[in-house]
DNA sequence: TCGAACCATCACATAGATGTGAAGGTCAAA
DNA sequence: TTTGACCTTCACATCTATGTGATGGTTCGA
């Protein structure tokens, strides 16, 4: 597909796709003409990507982190550094940290959502 | 303390701080001198700044979580608009996402780890 | 009283993700 | 064949969080 269709269906800017593209986490094939063609499996890819970006990881380690998420897992592991190893370890530390300061916060809005809800018609 | 202090004891740069400051995250009290005076329960409310912020949430919305997590949170819901609960409520929900997103891609990238180190010896 | 180690404000710079628009090529339908 | 809706690259602007440094006041110990 093109870049129009890819926009549309994971409502993200063309700008964003050819960023994207510029840092290394997406590489669209093209077509004769020069057009980008996307292939299908982008579309998971790419919310994805938006997903950990929202999340406040930088494309610098999503691009470090795509590749785990490969089906055929297997193929990939030989080109696996230890210092790359490393930075994976690292980057699911910070990850595990964040969805626990998340978790917390999250759980404190709740509360408060509920408290306030339900002494909204009593409150003085 | 002064900023020193809470700068050392939360691992954030006193340009940080007070930038927090100018965004009305925190709100220090001030000495004779003009020095910033800071309670000790700011040292908790700066790591968990740092941690929002590290999380993908601007302070914009940070601004508007804070009250929620104070204890004696009764003392609050009087002030609550219906489009704050709404904004709250919308948080909430992109807070769930992110969580999601977080944990699924941490899942990955741990078995990933898993996959590889334990195939290191046996590779092809 | 002097110097070191704090503090203050102010300002300018950077980096990353994103917005916006110009200038021009491709293609299909009227 | 022309028009409109795509696409291309390039460039400059913006916003947010951050780095860095200038300039100057305060405090304290040698």
């Amino acid at each position: 597909m093109r870049i129009g269709e890819l926009s549309e269906r994971t409502g993200t800017p063309r700008r964003l796709l050819r960023y994207y593209e510029e840092q290394g986490l997406i590489v669209p094939a093209r077509c004769a003409n020069g057009y980008r063609d996307y292939d299908e499996r982008l579309v998971d890819r790419v919310v994805q990507i938006r997903g950990l970006l929202d999340a406040g990881l930088p494309t610098r380690i999503i691009k470090q982190i795509l590749p785990c998420l490969d089906k055929p897992r297997v193929i990939h592991f030989p080109d696996a550094t230890p210092e790359m190893l490393a930075t994976l370890q690292g980057e699911l530390d910070r990850m595990n940290d964040r969805i626990t300061c998340l978790t917390r916060n999250r759980d404190a809005i709740e509360e408060y959502l509920d408290v306030v809800r339900s002494g909204e018609r009593s409150a003085s």
